[in-house]
DNA sequence: GCACAAATACTACCGTGGTAGTACTAATGC
DNA sequence: GCATTAGTACTACCACGGTAGTATTTGTGC
């Protein structure tokens, strides 16, 4: 379990629109990515059936459609590939990209009020019944 | 400028050698690498040939051997990487990226109370003449 | 001077994301 | 019933990370 589902940059675009529809045929995808990408149908078509080998959509069929669902959510998709790169760049210390995050620049003082409130928000959380916690899922 | 510098695993833990002494002949870099990684001194070489190529170490030559040394910095690539992320994960969205990793228990309590800390000195510098800012390196 | 060892150069191969052409199949229009 | 069309299946290719064997060069010891 709790597989390491890395996907790439139009893979994570295709399982968007899924995500987003519950579930779609191929056309639908194609037709909701054309503006941003202009791809071929063919392409999305690959892409949705390499990811099915992979596993985080599936299929059922409608006449000669395939109608594509994802089998992930995007919560896990964020988790693994948050995780992998946590992993990767700061040796597994999730505080330490908060950190670099901060420091980058890469939130500005408005967001940091948000921030802020996510970080009581968080306490909370960890004050309340969240003793023994090792439940999510 | 600011070119996207998205390394792989290994090279990540190669440019890690690096950084850590500045430069490195390949030998040394593969024996820094032998005991969590078991590889062949020729992958490092060929890697390092191939990073190279890419622009994120130069070498130098002394005698046969090739000295390596990063040619971007730690933070370059943690920017680079993190931001791509964010990019193709929230959307850009860094303050996105922090409520996951609050909410996901990537971070737990003690860690919470640093992040806290962070906040507030990231408020300060905020505050403090950080307009125009952009000297970070 | 020659054999051996060290070090790089070359070449190769796998997996996977991305991209798409072409082939095949089945529904549809007339 | 046959041609067109929609839609999937197959096949193919490129790039790149990762991994490493083999070839070549060159310095060193005796």
């Amino acid at each position: 379990m709790t597989d390491t589902h890395t996907l790439g940059d139009l893979q994570l675009a295709i399982m968007r629109v899924l995500w987003q529809r519950r579930e779609a045929p191929v056309a639908e995808v194609h037709e909701a990515l054309l503006e941003e990408r202009g791809l071929a149908p063919t392409t999305i078509a690959t892409m949705l059936k390499k990811m099915e080998d992979k596993g985080v959509v599936a299929h059922r069929s409608e006449g000669r459609r395939y109608i594509y669902r994802p089998t992930i959510s995007e919560a896990q998709v964020r988790r693994s590939m948050v995780g992998e790169l946590t992993e990767r760049l700061f040796l597994g210390d999730a505080t330490a990209l908060v950190s670099h995050l901060l420091s980058e620049h890469d939130i500005d003082a408005d967001e940091l009020a948000e921030v802020r409130r996510l970080v009581d928000g968080a306490e909370n959380a960890a004050e309340a019944g969240d003793a023994g916690g090792r439940e999510t899922e």
